[in-house]
DNA sequence: CGGAGCGTTGAGCAACGTCAAAAGACGTGG
DNA sequence: CCACGTCTTTTGACGTTGCTCAACGCTCCG
């Protein structure tokens, strides 16, 4: 976890200026620590508040009603919001889990909507990160319809690096992914057994290992090749420069 | 194609206030209609107008850097504003595609970007259009994600269903779907010959046919139940009561 | 010490992709 | 009007991928 309560700008949250940055942090409620395997909020319930993730990792999952065929459609790290569209809709259309121990800052949907009301700029920034998301969304779609087992594992992989060393949570050739292989085989649309088997299949290719909950990259290129990666839809040309403070001495790939 | 110059309040557009909506319309720049087949915009380039889809249906497609590989993430009805996304990033992640003739309203980022500035509650409305998208994306990937070829089928077409009666495109058992069965496969992540199977066992189980550019629904709680069919990713419970004027008799589901 | 969860591996099977062929639909030019 | 080429749909045969079921070892923790 996290040293201290301040709130960092850091991954997403980059992409706010400074300025809407301080503003927002200034907004913030209250913190709030959720052990892992925790559900936050399920589907169709009314919200009333709207979560960042300072630390650690948080799922958000759809089911069928049996809450049989459960499957990840997003995963959160830290500086990302993670359910800031349950302002504008009121109540989602899916679960939020913390997939690890969290830490938390909440918002109220009350004075969000006050904050957007009286400043458009943010609206619009804060708009942004929710379309940041939905690109995130279209980039699982795209994954899960058109990829094979391994090449899924490898295009997660890299994508979790990138957007782990965007908030400071990966070093030069490692990062810790709090995941089992069911986790990974719900995000990546098959089975715990064949997660299994596409992981060796990366290690024996040489490109990467899984153990105890950390993946350390053996061969960057060669894994990017496999799982086709190109982080266009991180859009990460419009994050500022400048070394991310959590992250000194990691380059953050702009294609 | 739609008679007259007119805009109508259809479809996703009647999340909007009729005053919103209004406002709206007026700032609409131009018409334009665009035949079958014909990309409107690519993955990467600067982007300056957003696209309002008045009829006909258009696709969002994410392909490798080679062209191959090629599947469709979204599809557009009447109502929906194709790109408004672009508006906030500037520049798209996928291709923008007509797949039919179509009949756009063509809106200026620049007027847009004065008007959400200048006026909070219609940008939140946006916003909220931008919301429901990102919910439909989720779907995609849960349903392609978590479930097999023909019950994705049967989940795409009650879908469509839903999305199309909402616009007034759909009437009591049947509806116009301009897509070859290679363009399902793209969205349903499979392959055409696949699909056409798919097809078949749909029409054999007596749900539903489709044939020369028409979905005919035979069996409606079958085909809902084999594609395990919950629309409440549509939040069709925020779209104001009241007769669509160009649905006449077709009322949406509302689970 | 015992149980639970996780990772790992094997064997057999179902789903889906690939390749190929043929027939129908449709527009185009003669 | 017909002939033609192209695109789409349909079907069969066969190969591959990934799922299912099962077993076993490992670690962690009560």
């Amino acid at each position: 976890m996290q040293d201290g309560n301040t709130i960092e700008q850091t991954g997403m949250l980059r992409r706010l200026s400074p300025a809407h940055f301080r503003k927002l942090v200034g907004l913030c409620d209250h913190l709030r620590d959720i052990p892992a395997r925790v559900a936050v909020s399920t589907a169709g319930e009314e919200i009333g508040v709207s979560l960042l993730l300072l630390d650690g990792l948080m799922g958000r999952h759809i089911s069928d009603r049996d809450n049989r065929r459960r499957r990840l459609v997003a995963l959160e790290v830290p500086g990302d919001f993670v359910d800031l569209h349950s302002m504008p809709l009121g109540r989602l259309d899916h679960d939020v889990t913390a997939m690890s121990d969290v830490r938390l800052a909440v918002f109220k949907h009350d004075v969000l909507k006050d904050l957007v009301r009286t400043d458009p700029e943010m609206a619009i920034a804060l708009w942004g990160l929710t379309l940041v998301d939905a690109a995130i969304h279209r980039h699982w779609a795209y994954r899960v319809s058109a990829m094979r087992a391994m090449e899924r594992l490898a295009n997660f992989i890299c994508e979790m690096e990138d957007r782990l060393a965007l908030c400071g949570r990966a070093d030069a050739e490692s990062y810790a992914l709090p995941l089992t292989q069911a986790d990974l085989g719900d995000a990546s649309g098959m089975t715990a057994v064949h997660v299994n088997r596409g992981l060796r299949d990366l290690r024996e290719a040489g490109c990467c290992t899984i153990s105890q909950g950390r993946v350390t990259i053996h061969n960057r290129e060669k894994l990017q090749q496999i799982g086709y990666y190109q982080p266009d839809f991180l859009y990460l040309h419009d994050i500022p420069e400048g070394e991310d403070p959590a992250a000194p001495g990691r380059a953050i790939a702009r294609t």
